[in-house]
RNA sequence: GGCGCAUUCGUCUAGGGGCCUAGGACGCCGCCCUUUCAAGGCGGAGAUCACGGGUUCGAAUCCCGUAUGCGCUACCA
């Protein structure tokens, strides 16, 4: 009767979990704890779960159990077991263990380490109203129901008045958490209170459902944020009331935003799939997070996701909070995307330019499908310049675009008159026409020998060029683009900018 | 107010008594490469290791105190 559904699954494995309360969207803070806790699992050749802590019905909100496990499996995190897969352990949902939590919150108050409380909100809040008036050193619940006569539990209960189930505190002692991460921390039991385990409308609270969970879901280790510090004794006191085993506990430092404060949802904790839009790779976004509270050595920043697996390990995670840098994530997001083969790069910048404009792809008058075998040789161009995979539509449209749009003042190299940028630029179209094969080097050669003949810099005059060509003044090597991009179109541009020039120069 | 955790360059961090006149990385600055932008190479600025006391021959590293920051203090998680 008192033994608990244990984990059947086999030997004794590491089992660690994620266990968000499906409040909204995921955001990195939780997620780098998360990235631990898989991690951790993975090393070990254990499992990972996701729990969903749904006990408060009044804050679920629909279809973020959905976008948390899409962020998660994004970032190549699949859970073991959980929602939708289900597994040997389950439900995986709160929500549906209520019977399991008030059997063992019966049992709690039958070996009297937990008693019912009748205390109405409206009492409690004038007990916390006068204790602050008072500027009492300790504020929480005054344990008025903790001693209640049989008699008057039996007539509470017969005129079925509402009420919680609260844990029934050791006066004095005090509790020792064994802290996987900063050794051993004893906590007064006065300075704990009678925390509520079952609440009026039958749900348990944290406290209780995270405690009977992670035993009966058989987790090892329980990494969670460091804001449950605090908590950690009560759960120890929990466990050792039901004669459980306490798992390992580590209270994993929070990322906070640039302002050294907490992350949270409306706090510059964007979702997840915000950077999966953004075009950061989820193996950067691992690599990054991991490096948040966790290192690997002295000189290393740059480590696969099996070399992550293989290196991590808990005593090397600190306890320090650390905030989350966009810059270090971009450079880092940037040396995966170099080292990406480019037929793999291709494939993954592909749905970035596709995707409608008013989500950030090309412009919509660039017909779709993207021609694979062009944005290709565009890539192999642009792979080095690219820090996310969204920045690669800025910088290739001018490769799909029909018709560029750009300033005339623009096709003037620095130092140039607009007479001799339009000289230089007409000059260097009859030059680049006439000439019977494209070839880069034989074409720079040919440019600056104009260039000299001309008596400018070559610079400029490229400059004018580039700008006739792509739009742009920032582009890849110039003949390599015009290449790219093919004859006829490079052509027609340099055609089009000295018309345009021209008429800039005359009117 | 009470309780708790934390504190090394702007940021992420290495460091667990002498190897530290504190190392690496991002970012920043300069130079090189160079037709632009990147990438790459080289170099630089940047931390009295929060502060104050101890312990020790010797402390960023151990102990105590202070300060600051953060967290918790709900029938939220």
């Amino acid at each position: 009767m008192s033994t608990a559904p244990a984990y059947t699954g086999g030997t004794p494995t590491v089992r660690t979990r994620f266990a968000p309360s499906p409040t909204g969207m995921p955001h990195i803070g939780g997620l780098r704890t998360t990235v631990f806790s898989w991690l951790l699992a993975r090393h070990s050749n254990g499992q990972f779960l996701v729990r969903v802590e749904d006990t408060d019905q009044t804050r679920t909100v629909a279809g973020a159990v959905e976008n948390l496990l899409q962020g998660l499996e994004w970032m190549g995190i699949v859970p073991d077991e959980g929602p939708f897969v289900g597994g040997p352990v389950g439900p995986y949902y709160q929500s549906e263990r209520k019977q399991m939590y008030a059997y063992y919150a019966a049992q709690l108050v039958a070996s009297d380490h937990a008693y019912r409380c009748f205390c109405t909100r409206e009492r409690l809040d004038e007990v916390r109203a006068e204790q602050q008036a008072r500027h009492m050193p300790t504020t929480g619940y005054d344990r008025h129901c903790r001693a209640l006569s049989p008699e008057v539990i039996a007539g509470n209960l017969a005129g079925n008045l509402p009420f919680t189930i609260r844990l029934k505190v050791p006066l004095d002692g005090e509790v020792v958490v064994r802290e996987a991460l900063r050794g051993e921390m004893a906590f007064k039991n006065s300075t704990l209170e009678d925390a509520v385990l079952i609440k009026s409308d039958g749900f348990p609270t944290y406290h209780l459902a995270n405690v009977i969970d992670d035993h009966t879901m058989a987790i090892t280790h329980v990494l969670r944020g460091d804001d449950w510090l605090p908590s950690a004794p009560l759960h120890v006191l929990i466990y050792q009331a039901l004669g459980w085993e306490v798992p390992v506990l580590a209270h994993t430092p929070n990322v906070m935003g640039n302002d050294g404060k907490k992350l949270s949802k409306r706090h510059g904790a964007e979702s997840i799939l915000f950077y999966r839009d953004a075009g950061f790779l989820p193996e950067a976004m691992i690599n990054y997070l991991a490096l948040v509270g966790w290192s690997y050595d002295d000189k290393t920043d740059i480590l696969s996701v099996d070399e992550l697996i293989k290196a991590f390990s808990l005593d090397r995670v600190h306890t320090a909070g650390g905030v989350f840098d966009l810059e270090r994530l971009r450079w880092m997001n940037g040396v995966y995307i170099r080292a990406l083969p480019l037929d793999e790069l291709v494939t993954r910048v592909l749905p970035y330019l596709e995707r409608p404009a008013g989500e950030g792809g090309l412009p919509d008058t660039i017909a779709r499908p993207i021609d694979r075998g062009l944005l290709r040789r565009v890539l192999h161009l642009d792979q080095e310049r690219l820090k996310t995979l969204g920045d690669a539509v800025d910088l290739t449209a001018f490769f799909f675009e029909d018709a560029l749009a750009y300033a005339p003042e623009a096709l003037i190299g620095k130092g140039l008159t607009p007479e001799k940028a339009l000289d230089g630029l007409r000059r260097a179209t009859d030059l680049l026409t006439s000439m019977p094969d494209w070839e880069p080097t034989a074409m720079e050669a040919a440019m600056r020998a104009l260039a000299e003949e001309l008596g400018t810099k070559p610079g400029p005059l490229f400059m004018g060029v580039r700008v006739a060509v792509t739009g742009r003044t920032a582009t890849p090597p110039l003949f390599e683009t015009m290449l790219t991009l093919g004859r006829d179109r490079s052509e027609a541009r340099l055609r089009d900018a000295v018309a345009k020039l021209e008429k800039h120069v005359a009117g």
